[in-house]
DNA sequence: AACAAATTTAATCATTTGATTAAATTATTT
DNA sequence: AAATAATTTAATCAAATGATTAAATTTGTT
């Protein structure tokens, strides 16, 4: 007998266990996940675990350091496109970006919490600074600033690199409390979330023009 | 002998366990908090903990709910401000906003960290939705929208909520990320912020005037 | 001062939790 | 098929953790 049943095969023991973490740690983050729940979620025991990733901190780190992978990726990638114009990276982040959220509500507050301790750890793997230094953005922004003159042609940069993060992903974060106030289920979160890809762009591009 | 030494009097071991715990909950967060931390950090006795407060949950249940009314409190007394014309609403919250997180860096990351897990426990309690709508506030954004005509004037105004909050308070959560962006230290942030308190008036201004 | 109440302490409990072990089972190689 | 290696399981360990207890100490009252 074959293990193949149908014409998809089933994930082997050590996958099933790096997804169940992932699930498990993405939901409760490092401090509240016990590895048993992981074992459970991946229905298998779990002194496998410590068998295939040696401990809970092990595995974390897999975890950490792919799903940080996802969170900045698809930012950088836009970002360090030398094909793209201001304008036309605007566009593609807001889009991709806004997309990639959509599938993963729960990734933006499992990154934050998680480099909230523990900064260094991971953040010195992923050497953000270099790749944004190289990305030509900061010297895109400044160059629109100074054409647009007035009050903004003096500003740091960063600013607008904050102002579109946190138009794209703090709704995310604050997905509790938004929900709260507005009455709105799943669905009509997404939609919001799904207008927001139009507009802030836009917002964005007024910013740096005025 | 008295217990007065000098004009200061001594909090006693109940206030000395709340403030302890406000410190090691807001830094580590629940699940990853030890009640002997918090005896440690007051320098008090574990059982001390459990005498005056039953409980860590029930300990918490107090912090987090300190710690909900600092962080939305002032945003609704802004907000609800009769007084206040929209772009005065705008201009007193950035301000008065950016000012409580400089101080409390830490807040929105646990506030929004804990409301990830449990949404329900805690803001059905605060009633955010109904202060909102008795604020004037959506209505006033509305009103400026229609005003001003174009592509926003059908937008919801959950929207501008969502952007005057986001630019204020997203730096904060993503605070590791931009200062290993930037290789600012605790200073080089504040300065970041504090110009934001002039800056992000003027964009949201422009959001809903275009 | 004598007594009672409140507070504080050290010791201990019962569970939980991450991890290990030795035996059992399954798969692979010879 | 026999032998070897890899995987899986149930049982167990040691440390950590939230909570409790009984005794000791301090504070307040008569």
């Amino acid at each position: 007998m074959s293990k193949i049943t149908s014409s998809i095969q089933e994930p082997g023991a050590e996958e099933k266990i790096k997804e169940a973490a992932k699930k498990v740690f993405l939901a409760k983050g490092y401090a509240a996940t016990r590895t048993r729940d992981i074992a459970e979620e991946a229905g298998l025991n779990l002194a496998l675990l410590n068998y295939y990733f040696r401990s809970k901190e092990n595995l974390f780190h897999i975890v950490m350091m792919e799903k940080l992978q996802l969170f900045f990726n698809s930012m950088i990638a836009v970002f360090s496109n030398k094909e793209l114009s201001l304008d036309g990276k605007i566009d593609t982040f807001v889009d991709r970006y806004i997309t990639v959220l959509v599938q993963y509500p729960d990734l933006p507050i499992f990154i934050m919490s998680e480099l909230h301790q523990r900064p260094q750890e991971f953040l010195k793997e992923m050497k953000v600074r270099e790749v944004i230094q190289q990305s030509g953005l900061l010297q895109q922004i400044q160059e629109r600033l100074k054409l647009s003159g007035g009050v903004m042609s003096t500003v740091h940069p960063i600013h607008f690199i904050m102002n579109i993060t946190s138009l794209c992903v703090f709704p995310f974060i604050a997905k509790p409390i938004f929900q709260s106030l507005t009455g709105l289920e799943k669905e009509g979160f997404i939609a919001l979330m799904e207008q927001r890809k139009v507009l802030v762009p836009i917002w964005i591009k007024q910013m740096l023009g005025g």
